[in-house]
DNA sequence: ACTTGATCTAGACCTCGCTCTAGATCCTAG
DNA sequence: CTAGGATCTAGAGCGAGGTCTAGATCAAGT
């Protein structure tokens, strides 16, 4: 059995999936799309292998999926890095406007918790009232 | 014209839109999915005529949503509610288990928050560095 | 050599959550 | 009375983000 340790540095896409939690499609899909840093190269029999890059990479692109980057961004900022040195002020740009744009999900989830929490709340109350209410219908 | 106010009541499909943030479009889908509680009242000329009760759970719908409840979960809560009293527990549990969800989303916001955090820190640090180092390329 | 499982490509297909269109009707201000 | 905008229904269309399929190839263990 031949695994990334046995071989020391690359990995299949098998092992890229495992280690990033995306799907061998998705990695391909991400790869057809552009949404990698360069090239990924290959056996003499076609098959992909991975870098460490390549895979540092994966997982900065799979927090920004998390919260939300779309991939048309994630896919100019691979663009940038690509293009290579000199338009560090862009790639910049890129993340601080993504990092509001998460901050302010943080804040509308928290508004939202508080107000499921109050509902909960309703609920939990109500229940542990039991039947002690018959005409309690919220509506809601 | 005719406003809400003017009327006392009930609001049109539009005065609701303004204030739900949901477009018209979006009101007629929630109704024929079954997202809504009770049957739309509708004027002698077939308008929908919404009141205060409809507006309210709309309100919910939104944050709801916005906190990334399936709408297959909510047509399950707006049935629910539907079928009136002696189900609140199961209530409960749709919305104890959705308020898990939103949790675990902000933990994990925040976790990508950090990573990002980070990683504008770096090139920030580049970009104030300036000049000073010709041999930067973090492939990032 | 053979079997088994992972990988390959190209492209079709899927889910979600709306959004938009067409063509008709309603209703209110002027 | 008329023009305008708002609304109606049914159903098609769309964008995002993958997911899946077919049919072929590669690679490893036995």
């Amino acid at each position: 059995m031949t695994t990334a340790e046995t071989r020391g540095e690359s990995l299949s896409i098998g092992e890229v999936a495992e280690r990033t939690g995306l799907s061998v499609h998705a990695l391909r899909f991400y790869e057809r799309e552009g949404l990698l840093v360069g090239p990924v190269r290959r056996t003499s029999g076609g098959r992909r292998r991975y870098t460490r890059v390549d895979v540092d990479w994966l997982l900065i692109c799979v927090k920004l999926r998390e919260s939300g980057m779309p991939l048309a961004d994630l896919k100019r900022f691979a663009e940038l890095v690509r293009q290579g040195p000199g338009n560090e002020a862009e790639r910049l740009r890129l993340l601080d406007s993504h990092q509001q744009r998460v901050e302010a999900q943080i804040r509308a989830l928290e508004e939202c918790r508080s107000v499921i929490a109050w509902k909960v709340g309703v609920y939990a109350e109500h229940l542990a009232r039991g039947q002690a209410d018959g005409l309690w219908d919220p509506t809601v």
